[in-house]
DNA sequence: TCTACAATCGAATTGCAGTTCGGATTTCGG
DNA sequence: CCGAAATCCGAACTGCAATTCGATTGTAGA
């Protein structure tokens, strides 16, 4: 239909991807439009042929990482495995998501702070509505995603396989534990992804064991 | 010897606090200088009065919080209880800063990535050399406080009071989940910083269990 | 009382990031 | 081979945030 010289060849999902490995490395505001265009050779002018402006773009950003997170979580709390395995499971699978995905796992949980701000500066209200209620849905769906390890977590107490925790605390002391490691995990250390998740399935069964 | 409103006294401490407020609030790069001054009554102006620039500031910011939280946390270190009491104390002082002080801590942790970056822009080089080696020196401390915990952990495991667990990556794990409380807690829910603080200890204790 | 200086502000400067716009350029369906 | 739409870019606009500077005003101490 259109143009898309095979030596560039750049979609949305290019965009996407790069703008996660910029916002990882720089943060959202200090992370420009140019840099995100660099990375993908292209100007700024042109990102905004693919998104609405910057603040969407983040917010594709974080749905992506968050859609993807959920759907591997999702399959496993669907399994008919005790709710230890579940566990288990579930931890390896955020922690690996994590370290292997770096870009779009450490988005997804320290940029959100920015895409909160919509009251507090561009009142243009131009996108606004449609911002707002793309924002609200993936603040929920965060919720949903939080929901899925408190109810593994539950369920386990309630059947005996867990000694009696706070589950919402627990719950959250798990997910920063795991979100941290995306600030301090770097290829190439002493464990891959998945020995450290590996540690941490062993250290929350541990904590969780009756 | 200078001038001094008896109705504003502000000094150099309320703009800290001041700061690390309005930065917990809303993060570095969003947050402005007029921002800061808006919250002791002062123009943007006026701060540079007190400090260099907005980089300089944040840093003291961070400076303050990390001296805080490592001086509380020497002090339990230092006594002579079991390493398992020890801990505890720690995590139940590490908890409580974040919450009880969520200006400081929340900014002692999040906005690093901001600091990090000098390389990034600011490349007048003019106060750069004192920056970047008190940025050094600040980024020293925090792995001195990493490895306080560190420390106390190894040595239960050596003295048999804790179970055979990777140090780093238990050590790790726990400042994130202390880490992440700072972005959750909300004063007047469910539980108060200390009660999360309990819930806390008797987790981490719980993992570490022989 | 006088003076030097601390503390503050208003106004002006600078630079850059986000965004817009119109004009190319390329590709594909027909 | 043509026309429409997809992509992309250069240049220009806009606004704001950081910073600077000179002027002003209290105030503490000689």
């Amino acid at each position: 239909m259109a143009r898309k010289p095979a030596d560039q060849s750049v979609d949305r999902e290019d965009i996407l991807w790069a703008a996660a490995e910029v916002l990882h490395r720089n943060g959202y505001e200090a992370t420009t439009m140019k840099d995100i265009a660099a990375q993908v050779n292209l100007t700024a002018a042109s990102l905004y042929h693919h998104f609405k402006n910057k603040d969407f773009l983040l917010l594709n950003v974080l749905e992506v990482g968050i859609d993807y997170t959920i759907a591997k979580l999702e399959a496993v709390a669907a399994s008919d495995m005790s709710n230890a395995e579940k566990l288990a499971d579930m931890i390896r699978s955020h922690v690996v998501s994590v370290t292997g995905n770096v870009a779009v796992g450490a988005a997804m949980v320290f940029e959100i702070r920015a895409v909160l701000n919509v009251s507090g500066k561009n009142g243009d209200a131009k996108f606004m509505k449609e911002f707002v209620s793309r924002r609200n849905k993936f603040f929920a769906r965060r919720d949903y995603f939080e929901g899925i390890f408190r109810s593994v977590l539950r369920a386990g107490i309630d059947a005996g396989e867990f000694r009696q925790v706070d589950a919402d605390i627990v719950t959250k002391a798990m997910l920063g534990a795991h979100n941290w490691v995306g600030v301090w995990f770097r290829d190439g250390g002493r464990l891959s992804g998945e020995e450290v998740a590996d540690v941490l399935v062993d250290t929350w069964l541990a904590a969780l064991r009756v």
